[in-house]
RNA sequence: GGGCGAAUGGCGGAAUUGGUAGACGCGCACGACUCAAAAUCGUGUUUCGCAAGAAGUGAGAGUUCGAUUCUCUCUUCGCCCA
């Protein structure tokens, strides 16, 4: 009897339209039921979806159906992160509205996602750049002002000339724009600030509890944040009039004694006292080649301008030494001011081989002697200070750092500090695309909040983008407005995107709620998102700010005691494919290439030309080694995407794409509806005979998956689903019925939902199965095997093997084994020094 | 330079956290069906060896009756921060 083929075009399409029809994902609160918040990070509808979001969802999916089935009450959303950049230009090139492609493009993706047959609660969608989204942004913005927690400054900025806006901090790699790749550039602009430093050390501290979090991201996390513990030192000025006194930051006090220069920030106040030489601004325009990265600094060569002030040593006033400005200090970075020590710091190190200054060595390696004396390279590492009078003997880093600043302080010469790398977060971009700062000028520059009543600030529509700078700068009409009766001019800087994406998980719980942007009540019953699911790209900036925002919401607000966001974080790996080139090496697109062995590859419109395979990479368009979701939903259907998207490696870790693999996944499909057909014919026939081996394994089954599921451990389950297959195949190889055949096959259909939620509802409507999708309870008694292979080991090798009753106890299978001879050759000419058994597992024979 | 992680067949990867290494899949080989091919099904597939057997989880040591798993040293690769 062969089955006909499953049609997945058919049957997808029609369970999707049952779900949206029934509203089948809709979630409500309803405090009968453990709530479970499944959240993936929302896309940028840049067009179609891509492999990338197919991996992201599918795992999203399989979690809330399981959890589902478990019966908890599953809140699981999805919108679209979608103000930015990419939609400005690309209505810039094709000289259309952002809004319009922007919306044409969440169209396109929404029906892709829906073909996944993901289970979405749609009622609840949301999109950034919407009014009804950004109204309440704004109203959290004038919240945040209210409590302190936004400011502006006047600031140097890292700017990118190339996008013609203002980066982050975050957003610079290499020096260069994470977006646009150009060199960034320093620039002084008026900009608008999160106060994020006011939580350093709560968020540093509240890592410690995020335990379904990875260790990885928590590392990076905490390294940001950077805290350090260190020294301010008051150094004594000579030399001016008006200079009596500079600060310094310094997280290595215990060197003090190695002191030879002070440096100072070119945007250090004191600067102004040198203004207006020449020789001083010529060396602040060298200064500002260099880079503002840590790395460029590091890099880049030391240079110094010389002042004539002396900096006297606070702990030898005898000691007087040269101040300069230098390249290497940022103002930034704690006063703008450190004191150098050669002998121990490699920028230190460097300036002072270049302008002759004394390297004098007060720490040595512990083996070393007190005459130790550094002179080709710094020595950083860990010792014993010496040269440094009643430091001398302290373990450094361990003692010496604590010692010197109990004296710093004592003498009233500095105090302890706590540093952190964390800067607050800039979020002025000058950019049209994004959600409008409510906030004005008046004719002073006095800042003047927008009124909630004339909430939101909407974007003006019909502007001309092709300007360079922000296109809102001369959107004269919008700008000027009076409020009060006074003349004002609105804040055209948008704000940052990072800043949409850092709440839209609490908007979720209130999408509906027009008044408000989410209400403490949704938020007690839906908050903390319970599995966050997204890309490692995102471990620092979106998670932190994330993190931030839910602190500075719920700051002098009782009703929000919720700090973190995200209870659990999962990250998966990226998704990668072959890369191609031709002949004159360009990439060449897997579409446009074929092979008949697997080994050689030509170009499918010209196959006299060659194509070199180059190695697998995460798919981009630059090397054109994507594959596009929608062919392979329209050639293998959604069911098939998903089971290949979690099968060939664990979802944590990078996966390759290939073809082989889609298409044996489409086979296991098809094998897998034909088994479910035969298996329906079957059992019309009638039985009374039971296998009870069919529930013993199907019992199994359940427990290991459900198991895997909860650790996801997607890639396993996969291979579980092969295997039952082959099981349930060879039962029904004599076509013959047992009475718990049907009942534990409709089982197996439920523990596959997850996966192939498709197949598994077309299978069980064709067993008429009536009964709740609930996840199959495990009967534990099934679970324990009546008997079991033994091992049987000579000195930790296994020689043999033994089926034994479950509850054996040792004596008897030493009896056993003997009446059988098992292990008789091992034994004959060697003496037995003892066994070890193991209950359950095995026994060991130690023989000499 | 610092931090973290990884290394298992031709390939992706399993191994109940110290107890039968290589589950499951891909690929490959052989066979069946076919005039033939594709598709499908079956068998095999760590290495060496005809075999009995031996070796084997990046390299080297250690702990242990027993190590892919724990400890130390080294090598290579990846990611993050510089």
């Amino acid at each position: 009897m062969k089955s006909e083929r499953y049609n997945f075009k058919i049957i997808e399409k029609k369970w999707q339209k049952f779900w949206e029809e029934n509203k089948t994902f809709k979630s409500e609160i309803d405090n009968t039921k453990p709530k479970f918040y499944c959240l993936e990070m929302f896309p940028y509808p840049s067009g179609k979806i891509h492999m990338g979001h197919v991996r992201n969802y599918t795992i999203g999916d399989v979690l809330s159906r399981f959890k589902t089935q478990k019966g908890f009450n599953v809140l699981h959303p999805m919108g679209w992160d979608s103000f930015g950049m990419p939609a400005e230009n690309a209505a810039k090139q094709n000289n259309l509205n952002p809004k319009d492609w922007t919306e044409s493009n969440i169209k396109t993706m929404k029906s892709q996602l829906k073909q996944l047959g993901l289970s979405i609660d749609w009622d609840r969608e949301i999109s950034t750049c919407s009014e009804e989204y950004y109204k309440h942004q704004q109203k959290i913005f004038l919240d945040l002002y209210d409590k302190g927690l936004v400011y502006r400054k006047e600031s140097y900025v890292n700017w990118d000339p190339v996008d013609q806006t203002v980066l982050a901090n975050e957003q610079v790699i290499d020096g260069k724009g994470w977006r646009s790749g150009s060199p960034v550039e320093r620039k002084k602009l008026n900009q608008w600030f999160f106060k994020i430093s006011h939580f350093s050390e709560d968020l540093l501290e509240e890592l410690k509890n995020l335990n379904n979090w990875p260790d990885k991201v928590k590392t990076m996390q905490k390294n940001w944040i950077g805290k350090s513990y260190g020294c301010e030192i008051n150094f004594k000025i000579e030399g001016s009039n008006e200079i009596k006194e500079i600060k310094c930051y310094t997280t290595r006090p215990d060197t003090i004694f190695g002191f030879s220069f002070l440096a100072l920030s070119v945007d250090h106040p004191l600067a102004e006292f040198y203004s207006n030489k020449l020789e001083f601004q010529n060396f602040k325009k060298e200064c500002s080649v260099t880079g503002t990265t840590e790395e460029s600094i590091a890099q880049a060569p030391k240079i110094g301008f010389k002042t004539d002030l002396l900096a006297i040593n606070p702990m030898d006033p005898n000691k007087k030494v040269p101040v300069y400005f230098a390249n290497f200090v940022l103002m930034d970075y704690g006063l703008g001011a450190v004191f150098g020590c050669p002998a121990h710091d490699q920028r230190d190190f460097d300036f002072a081989k270049k302008y002759n200054l004394e390297i004098k060595t007060v720490v040595k390696p512990k083996d070393e002697g007190d005459n130790f004396k550094v002179t080709d390279e710094p020595f950083v590492g860990p010792g014993v200070i010496i040269n440094s009078e009643f430091l001398n003997g302290s373990k450094v880093p361990e003692q010496s750092i604590n010692k010197a600043i109990d004296i710093l302080e004592s003498k009233n010469l500095g105090k302890k500090k706590v540093n952190y790398r964390l800067k607050d977060w800039g979020i002025s971009r000058q950019r049209y695309w994004g959600c409008p700062i409510p906030i004005a000028y008046d004719e002073n520059n006095k800042i003047i909040k927008i009124p909630l009543k004339d909430l939101p600030v909407k974007l003006p529509e019909n502007v001309n983008l092709n300007v360079s700078g922000n296109p809102l700068d001369s959107q004269n009409e919008w700008k000027n407005i009076t409020l009060n009766g006074k003349k004002c001019k609105r804040e055209t800087d948008t704000l940052d995107t990072f800043v949409d994406s850092s709440w839209y998980f609490l908007r979720f719980c209130s999408s509906q709620n027009n008044l408000v942007p989410f209400d403490e009540k949704d938020l007690d019953y839906w908050m903390p998102v319970d599995q966050y699911i997204g890309g490692v790209e995102h471990a620092i900036l979106h998670l932190l700010y994330s993190r931030f925002f839910m602190r500075a919401i719920g700051l002098n607000n009782n009703l929000i005691e919720l700090k973190e966001p995200f209870q659990g974080l999962f990250t998966q790996g990226m998704v990668c494919h072959k890369t191609f080139k031709d002949e004159e090496n360009n990439w060449v697109s897997p579409d446009e290439v074929v092979t008949e062995n697997g080994k050689d590859y030509f170009l499918k419109n010209n196959p006299n030309k060659k194509i070199t395979v180059g190695p697998s990479e995460s798919m981009s368009k630059s090397k054109r080694n994507t594959i596009n979701p929608q062919n392979i939903i329209n050639d293998y259907g959604a069911d098939a995407a998903r089971f290949f998207i979690l099968a060939d490696s664990p979802p944590e870790r990078d996966i390759q794409w290939s073809e082989e693999g889609i298409t044996s996944s489409y086979k296991f499909i098809q094998k897998l509806w034909s088994l479910c057909e035969e298996i329906n014919e079957i059992t019309k026939i009638k039985s009374d005979e039971e296998n009870i081996q069919i529930t013993i394994f199907t019992n199994q089954s359940i427990n290991k998956i459900n198991q895997a599921l909860e650790k996801f451990r997607y890639n396993i389950i996969i291979a579980s689903y092969h295997e039952i297959y082959s099981f349930f195949k060879s039962v029904i190889e004599t076509k013959k019925n047992y009475i718990n055949l049907k009942n534990n096959f409709e089982k197996i259909m439920l523990i596959m939902m997850p996966v192939l939620p498709h197949l598994s509802n077309e299978c069980l409507k064709k067993f008429n199965y009536k009964g709740k999708f609930d996840w199959p309870e495990v009967n534990k008694d099934l679970l324990i095997k009546d008997s079991f292979e033994i091992v049987i080991q000579v000195n930790g090798k296994k020689r043999n093997t033994l089926l034994v009753d479950k509850d054996i106890g040792e004596t008897e299978l030493i009896e056993q084994i003997k009446n059988k001879k098992l292990i008789d050759k091992y034994l004959k000419d060697n003496e037995l020094v003892k066994t070890i058994f193991v209950k359950k597992r095995l026994i060991n024979y130690i023989i000499k």
